[in-house]
DNA sequence: CCTTAGGTTGAGACCGGTCTCAATTTGGGG
DNA sequence: CCCCAAATTGAGACCGGTCTCAACCTAAGG
């Protein structure tokens, strides 16, 4: 019986209380379960809006209140896994506080995470979690704090915006991989990472707040506490399609001194770094070693099982949704994510047959 | 200049209203453009909108016109690459007519689903897709088109459900992955999926209009057409997580007599399936062969690299959009994206070696 | 010069909730 | 039995847009 009548128009509070015989504000008291509302009109007006299949419309509830149940979520990429898993997470923490949340795609280019930025504004989301493209240019997020929206930043930061950032710490790993890379006898190693920035890499370039940056750093590190000598022409960046990555892996691989390791910046750059390797018939890690960042189910299922770095991607969604519910005034129970990357050595990486380098250490 | 006056409150048509001299209803045809107004109020609105920052609130609009401008996206798990790319796919194509996607991970749970489609109800979007977990309990969606919201179905139809539908034939694929096993010498062909059924999988068992139903069908018509004694007790479903899908492992690869090949539902499956193989020190193609479904990049690169069945995933996403634009009454463009699965035969197939079963044909 | 059609304008109702405020009812203490 | 505080109730404003309607203005047609 509830199935028919609402098939015209949806019932409203005033409807209800109608059917109830008691005033709408009364009704909406009982229904939103706010005010002082006494036993009898309660279940008379849940009667009523049983009968009427009442469906609270929650764009008024939002209107009212100015301030909507959804939280905007801004990712370069959703096709990556890596985004994929941290949504998850993101979705998982916020469902249970009540949000829902608004996604939108950006191709990891600024003019559209701007403008999707200011559309989740105008539909007033509570919230907003943003893995931002750039490191510098960020009006568009400092606006969003000055209209009072929380923010809070994924993945990248962005130094001296005093914005929530959960990100994990590299440092160590990033090291580690240096090391690993070096003790087993190599001295070029390549980087490719998919991060845009306005010119080819250079030693000291500023990368701000970002994970390549730490990686980068890692490397680096690793060679000076080694007094070799590192050659950052071999960070190549800005491999944003698949053109760009197969120029990068000409400039480590086709040349007179090739790189006998690469780093791989993310999952779907091993993909395609896989890839060209595979096309150029060189085996791993006989001929090149490969590590790679994200530590997905396929990397150990290749031959030979990838050597990567884990990150906690889940976790950091949930820490994301987290932080942005605190912001949001939530009670969120105090439980810290430890956020933490790892090295999980596999066989992806050897030592360099052809040592065409120098002995170096 | 346009930056610090809005971090109080954010400004009305009313107040931009004001500030032109105009009545707030002309403001807000000069705002909303679509009443009629002259080139000076215009003008002089404009320039207060500007000086006032003002950003249009999406939410008034929603209440006012009772239609937002978003659509409901809900999945079984985005974790999943193949959502994941659906998704980029819906999303792209809406966001050109101007909409934004709220979307809803359900863990391929009903009950989940359900609150989810309540919960997008309540938030009045303009309209949802939804993979449905259940080709049978599907009276929220019914409701949700009853209460006049676009509903497209995606990845999974309904049967007797008069709602658009978007997914990939697979007759002919499935029809062909059957050939190809049986004119290899296959009799013993497993099939693994997550798909939730009540109980064990029987021959002429109804799977409603879902994928899967499909590609056992294809498999069984193969084995019929070349007069061979099929087993449908080697289809394994309801893998949903990873004991039951050890368990359909164990059943399929240690008894007896072993199946000699086996087809993967989804890249998640293949993946988990390879894990067990791995584990069990099997090799592939010689002591098994595999096929999976969807055709992500890894399956190229792990050795050997998989024969797959491709399905245009994003096209999939795009084509649903589309269908849902178009039923809320958006003119979109004609092209009709081909929604063929088809074989990619790689290196993961080959005979059985130890033929321990009839010989067949 | 008057009529009429059409463009322009402002007042105010409306959407479906929330919330304030004043009025009414209830109940316990003196 | 009266009084005052607390609980309950209803009227109506409000949020920020859209939209109807009547009034006004202008210019072309007769």
């Amino acid at each position: 019986m509830t199935k028919r009548e609402q098939s015209a128009k949806e019932a409203t509070v005033a409807d209800v209380a109608r059917a109830a015989g008691v005033s709408k504000a009364q009704a909406a008291r009982a229904l939103g379960g706010y005010g002082a509302v006494s036993e009898q009109v309660l279940s008379l007006v849940i009667a009523a809006a049983e009968g009427l299949g009442y469906r609270p419309n929650q764009l008024a509830k939002s209107m009212t209140t100015g301030r909507s149940n959804s939280i905007g979520v801004v990712v370069g990429d959703i096709e990556n896994a890596h985004f994929g898993l941290a949504l998850r997470g993101i979705s998982d923490e916020v469902r249970d506080a009540g949000y829902t949340v608004v996604l939108v795609n950006t191709d990891e280019d600024l003019a559209n995470e701007v403008a999707a930025v200011q559309e989740l504004l105008q539909q007033r989301v509570a919230g907003l979690i943003v893995a931002p493209c750039s490191s510098t240019d960020t009006s568009h997020l400092e606006s969003a704090q000055a209209h009072g929206r929380a923010v809070v930043l994924f993945d990248r930061g962005v130094r001296g915006l005093a914005l929530d950032t959960v990100r994990v710490d590299f440092a160590d790993a990033a090291l580690e991989v240096g090391r690993l890379l070096l003790d087993t006898g190599h001295r070029r190693i390549g980087y490719v990472s998919s991060q845009r920035v306005k010119a080819a890499y250079q030693r000291g370039m500023d990368l701000g707040l970002s994970p390549v940056a730490d990686r980068v750093d890692g490397i680096e590190r690793a060679f000076t506490e080694a007094g070799s000598e590192w050659d950052p022409a071999l960070v190549k960046l800005n491999a944003t399609s698949d053109d760009a990555l197969a120029a990068a892996c000409a400039e480590l691989l086709d040349q007179a001194e090739p790189a006998t390791a690469v780093v791989c910046s993310d999952s779907l750059i091993a993909l395609r770094v896989l890839g060209q390797i595979k096309r150029r018939g060189l085996r791993i890690p006989e001929d090149i070693s490969v590590v790679a960042y994200d530590d997905f189910a396929w990397t150990e299922l290749i031959e030979p099982p990838l050597t990567v770095v884990a990150q906690p991607v889940y976790d950091m969604g949930r820490e994301a949704a987290r932080a942005l519910l605190r912001r949001l005034g939530h009670r969120v129970p105090a439980e810290q994510l430890p956020l933490r990357a790892h090295l999980i050595e596999r066989a992806s990486v050897s030592a360099p047959t052809v040592s065409s380098t120098l002995p170096g250490r």
